[in-house]
DNA sequence: TATAAATATGTAATATTTACACATTACAAC
DNA sequence: GTTGTAATGTGTAAATATTACATATTTATA
C-alpha cells in the first residue's frame, strides 16, 4: 500500500516535450526600450506618439513584439537600432510588466529595457517626426502603463548609477568632470560638492586624462577625461557593506 | 510632394487593437520560483526532480506556466503556495530568461522569482517526496538552464541583502543576533566581526528587543530580537553614495 | 563547584566622507 | 591690452563611519 502516492521509481517521466510545451497557454510578448539621453543638463527619454486611436496624441516608449527566433535582448537591440540607427548601446533588462489589462487589445506582457546613449553621437539618427526627446519629469500624456514603465526604469537608473559606471554611456567619449557632475546631479536630483565629487571619481581611478580641453565653452575650458573599463575592472572593490 | 513620408496629421491610427494583438506571435511563458531557506547555517534552495525523461534524475527549481488571467506575480505566489502551503512569503522578480533553446520542447521563456522563507515555519509543508532542500553550493545535476537561474538569483540575493532588510524572511520571527550574523556570513561567504556586526545592526535601529532568550541551546542563550518594518521605514537613510 | 563556550560590550586606530576657501585660467567687455 | 567675471582646479581640517581588538559576564554541563 502506498496510499496513492506515486513512488519515485514509478514516477512517469514525460518524453514528448514538444507536446507538453504545445499544451501551455501562450501569450503575446513585447519589449519596450526606455531610451535615456542627456542634454541641457537634463535627463531625457525618447518617446513616440502612440499609433493607437485609443491613445491618440499620447506618448509611448519604443517597443515591438518579440520575434520567434530572437532572445529578448536581441529584440530590444533591434528596436533600438530600428529607431535610432545605433548599435553598441548600453542596454539592460529592468522588469517585466504583466497586468492582464495593460493593453487594450488583449493580454500583452512587456519586458522593459533601459538603454543609455549619447544624444550627440554621430550615428544617432532620429528620422521619424513623431519621435521626440522628453524631459523625464514631463509625466503627462503617456499611453498604456508606460508612465509606470518609465518611472520604474528611472528609479532603476537612479539606483544603478550609484553602484555601477553607467553614466558615461550618456556622455560623449570625452567629457569634463563638470559634465559628469551635472549628469549625476540631474539624474539623482541632488546638489553635490564639486571638490568632493572630483576627489571621489579620481580616487576610484578609472578616468584617463586625455590632455585635451573643452572647446566652445563660454569660460575657462575644463580638462576632458575618458572612462576606462579596463582600469575600472582592475580596481573595482569587492566589497561587503551592509547598509539599508 | 511629401516623398512618401506620412505626415503626422495624416497618420493612420489603429482602432482595432484586438486584431492588432491577435497578429502578434505568442510564446509560452513560465514562472520559476527560486525558493531559498536557511538551515544548519547554510543557505538552501528548494528543488524538485525533473519530470522530463530527458532530464531524468536532474533537479529543477519550482515552476509552472503562467495562466491567462493572472499576473506573473500571482503565478509565482500560486506556485509557492501549491508547493509549500505558505502565503505571505517574500517574493521578488529577478530576471527573465529567453534563450530560444532553453527548453527542449520548443520556445519557453521563464521569469525567475526569488522567494525567501523560514524553513521551520509551522505553515511550511513539503509533502512531495521528490522535493528537497539543497545547499546552494551543490551545483551539479540541474535541468534546463536552472543552474543559470539559480546562480543569477543567488547573486541577486547577495546584492540585495546588503542593501535591503530581506534576510529576516529566512529567519523565525524572533531570532538572535548570532543567527542573523550566521545568515549573512553564509549568504555572502565572508567572516564578519561579531562586535562590529552588532554595532551596525543596532545603529540602523530597527531591531526590537523582545526580552526573550534563546531556548534549547547548548550554551548561554542569546537575546531574541524582532525586525520592525515600521522602525525601518522611519529610520532608513535616503542616501546618495557613489561607489562602484 | 569548576569548566567550557557562548553572549555582551567598549575603546582606540584607521579610513572615509563632508564642509569649506582660495588661487588659477580663459573668455568677454571695455 | 587691461580688467572683470565666471568658471576650473586643488588642499585641509572636522566629523563620521569603519575596522581591529580584549575582557567581563552568563549559562549549561560535567
Amino acid at each position: 500500500m502506498n496510499n496513492g502516492i506515486i513512488s519515485p521509481v514509478n514516477q512517469i517521466l514525460i518524453t514528448d516535450t514538444v507536446t507538453l510545451v504545445a499544451s501551455y497557454p501562450k501569450v503575446a510578448l513585447t519589449v519596450d526600450c526606455v531610451i535615456f539621453g542627456f542634454e541641457d543638463n537634463k535627463l531625457k527619454v525618447l518617446l513616440i506618439r502612440s499609433d493607437l486611436e485609443i491613445y491618440k496624441g499620447k506618448w509611448s516608449v519604443l517597443g515591438d513584439f518579440a520575434r520567434e527566433s530572437e532572445t529578448l535582448e536581441e529584440a530590444a537591440y533591434r528596436v533600438l537600432y530600428e529607431r535610432t540607427g545605433m548599435t553598441d548601446v548600453f542596454l539592460d533588462q529592468v522588469h517585466i510588466f504583466s497586468a492582464p489589462d495593460r493593453h487594450p487589445g488583449g493580454r500583452v506582457l512587456t519586458v522593459a529595457y533601459c538603454s543609455l546613449l549619447d544624444i550627440r553621437h554621430h550615428e544617432l539618427k532620429i528620422t521619424e517626426n513623431e519621435l521626440h526627446w522628453h524631459n523625464v519629469t514631463d509625466r503627462d500624456g503617456m499611453a498604456f502603463d508606460h508612465l509606470d514603465i518609465l518611472q520604474t526604469s528611472y528609479k532603476w537608473l537612479q539606483k544603478r548609477i550609484q553602484e555601477h559606471p553607467l553614466g558615461f554611456n550618456l556622455l560623449p567619449e570625452k567629457f569634463s568632470l563638470r559634465e559628469l557632475q551635472n549628469l549625476y546631479e540631474a539624474i539623482l536630483n541632488v546638489e553635490l560638492d564639486r571638490r568632493n565629487f572630483r576627489k571621489k571619481f579620481f580616487s576610484m581611478d578609472f578616468l584617463i586624462d586625455t590632455g585635451e580641453f573643452e572647446e566652445d565653452v563660454k569660460h575657462r575650458p575644463g580638462k576632458l577625461y575618458q572612462f576606462s573599463f579596463e582600469k575600472y575592472e582592475k580596481n573595482k572593490r569587492k566589497w561587503v557593506g551592509i547598509d539599508f
